[in-house]
DNA sequence: TATTGTTATACTCTATAACTATA
DNA sequence: TATAGTTATAGAGTATAACAATA
């Protein structure tokens, strides 16, 4: 096999750079906000959840020791805090306060801000077919 | 101003999340070839060019001293090497060597049959139009 | 005995500040 | 004096392994 997948390069690297491009954006709008990338993560998966230690570590791909470092600071910062788990004694439940929710607000506009010029360089038209295409690839089954 | 750029919120969280998608890709492809992000990047820049320290810091948006150690590591890997630059007595150039480049070919590799499962969730001319849409939206010029 | 989370340890990535050698 | 790079130091993120408490 010489020339697998022919034609499909050029994709790679524009998604490829678009990531690196999003990631620069949103890098920027977590370091403004004094957080980590991974931090920013969670905060963006705890927005409507409440999620233990290891079902957190699950979601983001890293270890449960990982997180208990994450989470350590990020309560010591009063933007998380540890509830017990009802109906386990061992686990504890990671909720979000409100100062945490308030900073995970206000860093999604300062995404939507940043992006904002860049996704202004394409037409209404050219930004609702690029969303589709990009929520087709992410979801092909159309599930959520 | 209530509700500034109405409409692109959908496009923004799209963008995000298959930037989430990609780097967990380029993540999973840099592990498995026992590379940081970072030092995935710096095979990627150096792939056609030499450069100097402060410039591949420029390029990378890191610090100086940061790119020191980076390339200390790579170099101990035999990744990278350090030539003095011709025309400064106080200047290095780093270059890749013969096993740097050859890691970088494989990884692209990787990379690409790694994203394939994605893109070919699209048909070939979606693949072409989400191409022409990230382009358009990284290069609105038509720059390099 | 198995699972949940924490702790101890180690390594990488990153920045700031101080330093050296050259310009 | 200014610039290129290194070193020292410190903190965050990450993993592995050992551990305590609970199931």
């Amino acid at each position: 096999m010489t020339e697998p997948q022919r034609g499909s390069e050029g994709l790679t690297d524009a998604l490829a750079e678009s990531a690196f491009m999003t990631m620069a954006v949103l890098s920027k709008a977590a370091a403004d906000n004094d957080l980590s990338l991974t931090q920013l993560r969670v905060l963006g998966i705890l927005r409507d959840r409440r999620l233990r230690i290891s079902a957190l570590a699950g979601f983001l791909g890293l270890e449960k020791s990982t997180l208990s470092g994450l989470v350590d600071r990020a309560e010591k910062r009063g933007l998380l805090a540890r509830v017990p788990a009802p109906d386990d004694g061992r686990a504890v439940e990671i909720v979000m306060t409100p100062a945490g929710a308030a900073l995970a607000e206000r860093f999604h506009a300062d995404i939507r801000a940043a992006l904002g010029p860049r996704t202004s360089a394409l037409t209404p038209a050219e930004q609702r077919r690029l969303q589709g295409l990009l929520e087709k690839m992410l979801r092909p089954n159309g599930l959520p």
